[in-house]
DNA sequence: ATCCTCTTTGCATTCGAAGTCATTTCCGTT
DNA sequence: AACGGAAATGACTTCGAATGCAAAGAGGAT
């Protein structure tokens, strides 16, 4: 038998490609496309007897509804941007696979740019749009006109840990004041005299946001301190206690960092390059609670934040707005915990 | 001519909406459809003054081509999934962020799935296919149907860090035999005597390969060893040393971890719990090399992934199959690299 | 000016599923 | 048997961009 050479059949081969459609399946099983459709809607009227032959058929078709066609007819992709800048925090890890999970279990898909700094986000921007993301999470630095840019679109945004500058957008973030608070006032009360602040980078906005709030705690209650700014990890931990000690002409007795890791690289400097006691010499006070906070050779006293409360009201303000877009900015503050931890003496 | 009354007259409203369609533009500078499509798409033969023409009308319209619909057509989504099983394991945080900014790169987006457990993979697959992502990277186990599901719906994978349990598959992965060499090696030099290992779970392809590797080369220098299971955490690190140290009667020396946290938290527990030295008293080797075992306090000495390396790897061996499907499976081992640290007396 | 070639351009169709609407089927009533 | 109302079904259109094809335009050579 003679074979007919074609340059390109592209027939398409509903069995075992993988590639079937609603029509294939349609045409198994003796029906209508739309009568294919609605089988796979929720709600929707089908005899039981022709549901039953559908789905036989779409289950020797393999057949799986294309979330790309149902996105482009119904204008909801089902997609929702999740933005965020450093993955390599140790904080946000977490929150993403939280964020991810309970989307998940919502029918929503994750669409992850993760950007090498904060400011960074124009870069990713353009294509939220394209993809017609149905909602986006942000942990990164929005300026304004971006915020804009978002509602202009009609795409719902919440902000985690961050606020909208001027702005006022869907957000969840943690209580850095009552937390450092917190923090300052068992200080103060254990007496304590010379302090200390590692601070972020200065374009973190938790990172201004806490040490802000230590500082004027701390001149609430009369004592001054000394600010060195890190940039979130165990390094700048490490070098910022050296600039401190240095500042301080080692006098320093009290060191409030803006986050865990650099309090962790705090605290291992203090203790292997000064010989310096922690707590007894020098008490370290970190924030977010992050793992290694809690390893047995640090026990650092730190306000570990509510990331399974906060993620879930990050989710659930997002679908609410994606459901009713007309809802008015939301801001939901939730208070830390205070760990108690065994890197501080507190009052 | 006569306008037609419409019932439900929809004009897309190009106007602030964000919602301009390619028509919206086309209409703006007086072009048809075509014409835009054409004027977005990479090579394309449009005359220079119409491209300026319909570049500013779509600026202006503020219109970004929806890839929705782009990738109904073309059949391309630029999607590729990246399925990751435990993101809370300090590891793969940095692997996910390395994959994602080179995927970006390449104009591809990331459909991120995060599993609460390595074989949890089913419940995420069928929405894989619905979205039609052109390719996937896998850090979780597979069963052999379900590779054969992506190779019958022609969807390249790359696995990371695993190998296709029977089934030829490409993947990129750290090289644990030369890596558990060099440190047994290492370790029976240094004049050690009794032999721990902690291994990770079950279901963990690379903990079973390290701990395979590890124990083989002992065996083949005449060294006896216990072995007890961990689950790749801190926690379980400290667990597993209390349960060797009761086995050993407090004898073993060296102590070979399947991963670096858990031999961090070996450590701790050594130093905390028993007040031993390490390393002069127990020696610990890990592997991965990530951020904490370069701490001051641990300095493990472990087998640093390449991961940049391996992630270069990753991407352009699915970006290769996703243009060439007919590739033939091809795995890339990568040798890690000893951190020689000071957690260990290595001979 | 004419013819020819190469570049631009628009028309019409396509991708795959959802939803509108009109039609058919079904079932219980009387 | 005839009727009414609800349920089930199919034909057709729609979403927004890409592309094959034919038509129109732009230059160049003669």
């Amino acid at each position: 038998m003679a074979v007919k050479k074609q340059p390109e059949s592209h027939q398409p081969m509903a069995t075992s490609g993988g590639r079937a459609t609603s029509y294939d399946v349609a045409r198994h099983a003796g029906v209508s496309q739309s009568a294919v459709s609605r089988c796979f809607k929720q709600g929707a009227s089908v005899a039981p007897r022709t549901r039953e032959k559908i789905l036989v058929a779409a289950r020797e078709l393999n057949y799986y509804p294309n979330a790309i066609a149902q996105g482009l007819i119904t204008r909801r992709s089902n997609l929702v941007a999740i933005i965020i800048s450093n993955l390599t925090n140790l904080y946000y890890p977490e929150v993403l696979a939280e964020l991810t999970q309970r989307l998940s279990a919502q029918g929503i898909r994750v669409l992850l740019f993760s950007l090498a700094a904060e400011s960074d986000v124009d870069e990713v921007l353009d294509q939220v749009w394209r993809y017609r993301v149905d909602g986006a999470i942000v942990a990164a630095r929005l300026h304004p006109e971006q915020l804009a840019a978002f509602a202009d679109r009609g795409v719902p945004v919440v902000l985690y840990n961050r606020i909208g500058e001027g702005v006022p957008v869907a957000s969840v973030c943690c209580d850095s004041v009552s937390g450092e608070h917190a923090l300052v006032d068992g200080l103060v009360e254990g007496e304590h005299h010379v302090f200390g602040i590692i601070a972020g980078p200065a374009d973190s906005y938790v990172g201004e946001e806490r040490v802000e709030a230590a500082r004027r705690r701390l001149q609430q209650l009369g004592r001054d301190c000394r600010i060195v700014r890190g940039n979130f990890d165990y390094a700048s931990g490490d070098a910022a206690l050296k600039e401190l000690m240095r500042m301080t002409h080692r006098k320093m007795d009290a060191l409030i960092c803006a986050n865990d890791l650099m309090a962790i690289g705090a605290i291992d400097s203090a203790r292997i390059n000064f010989g310096i006691e922690v707590p007894q010499d020098l008490s370290v006070v970190g924030f977010d609670g992050v793992g290694p906070a809690t390893w047995l050779a640090y026990q650092v006293t730190t306000i570990r934040q509510p990331v399974r409360r906060m993620t879930e009201a990050a989710v659930a303000m997002l679908l609410e707005r994606i459901e009713r877009p007309e809802l008015s900015p939301e801001q939901r503050l939730f208070a830390g915990e205070l760990l108690p931890g065994s890197s501080a003496r507190l009052g």
